[in-house]
DNA sequence: AAATGATCCAACCGCTGCCAC
DNA sequence: GGTGGCAGCGGTTGGATCATT
């Protein structure tokens, strides 16, 4: 069934770029009352507009702590690290990167990163199996830090849901964020065999999303996990690397690197129970690393940037 | 100087998830 | 549990601007 539209078209709302004076009565009205209810917004602050119209108007456009001007090479960076994590996910960036957009970053991303990424031979996965050219290899690699990084995510995620009651659920979330749906480890070792070897990266995700992910997960959430303050740290690391403490004084980022060391353990506990599991995990798959060292991302990112 | 193509980005569209009923 | 309303999100569009020929 369709739902209603957001405005009523037959009253002729207006559309298209906003006016200065437009402008000036949604932040008058909003500095003065707050957005409240958006849909009653335009009644309110007497704007022929549609309430998701003035939303988008305010948070990409008029919001006083938005930042103007070019991307910094460090938000470039914390971009294409995000985006290697989290995918399209333009608003999870976002929140990373203080005072920029949803919008402004996947326009950025669309216009410049992915460009310049795709020239570095970085971006979008390869077409077919990877191919033992330089450039084949190295997009393999960057798909292999990818998946690696949101596998860690999952993990993460999993870890700090332990210590509330909802661990099952932020679990399966992540599960079916991964890019492959559910399957039994028997389906994903016989019938799937030759689709894994053609895409070895996907090898770890699609354990992640298989029974054996799932006995993992269920183990785990009953199992004593590094404390949620601790995986909130060790995310950033992962989200951010190079962005440890706030103020970078070194000794900080040692502490961090400590407590990063101790919340990496559920990452390294499942590959040891797939490993268990499997008795398949030996680091090499078709000649490319399965779990390549985290700075194999890093090294692209410098590659692209430096 | 004009025409054409490329790039940028604000804004729109439609889908999804959440929540109240 | 089903339904409808809402906000938020990501993909896409189209006009403006810039670069090239």
């Amino acid at each position: 069934m369709g739902r209603a539209p957001c405005c009523d078209r037959t009253k002729g709302i207006k559309k298209g770029p906003w006016t200065p004076e437009e402008d000036k009565l949604l932040v008058d009205y909003i500095q003065a009352n707050g957005h409240g209810s958006w849909r009653m917004l335009p009644k309110l602050a007497g704007l022929n507009r549609c309430g998701k119209s003035c939303r988008l108007r305010w948070t990409n456009y008029l919001r006083p702590d938005i930042k103007r001007g070019p991307f910094s090479p460090e938000e470039q960076k914390s971009i294409v690290q995000l985006h290697a994590i989290v995918g399209n996910k333009w608003s999870m960036i976002a929140a990373q990167l203080p005072g920029r957009t949803d919008n402004e970053i996947k326009n950025y991303w669309n216009t410049h990163l992915k460009k310049q990424l795709r020239r570095m031979g970085l971006a979008d996965p390869p077409p077919g199996p990877a191919s033992g050219c330089p450039a084949a290899r190295h997009m393999a690699q960057w798909e292999t830090a990818r998946l690696e990084a949101e596998a860690r995510l999952s993990l993460s995620l999993l870890a700090s849901s332990s210590s509330s009651s909802s661990g099952g659920a932020m679990a399966a979330t992540a599960a079916t964020t991964s890019a492959s749906a559910s399957s039994s480890a028997s389906t994903f070792f016989a019938a799937d065999k030759s689709a894994a070897a053609a895409r070895p990266v996907d090898v770890f995700l699609r354990l992640w999303s298989s029974d054996i992910g799932d006995a993992f997960r269920r183990r785990n959430t009953a199992a004593a996990l590094p404390p949620a303050v601790v995986i909130k740290q060790e995310e950033r690391a992962v989200l951010l690397p190079g962005h440890g403490g706030g103020g970078g004084d070194d000794s900080s980022a040692a502490s961090d690197e400590t407590e990063v060391a101790e919340a990496m353990d559920p990452y390294q506990m499942f590959l040891d129970f797939a490993g268990e599991e499997l008795g398949l995990y030996h680091g090499r798959y078709g000649g490319f690393s399965l779990f390549p060292p985290p700075d194999v991302l890093a090294d692209a990112l410098d590659m692209a940037f430096n």
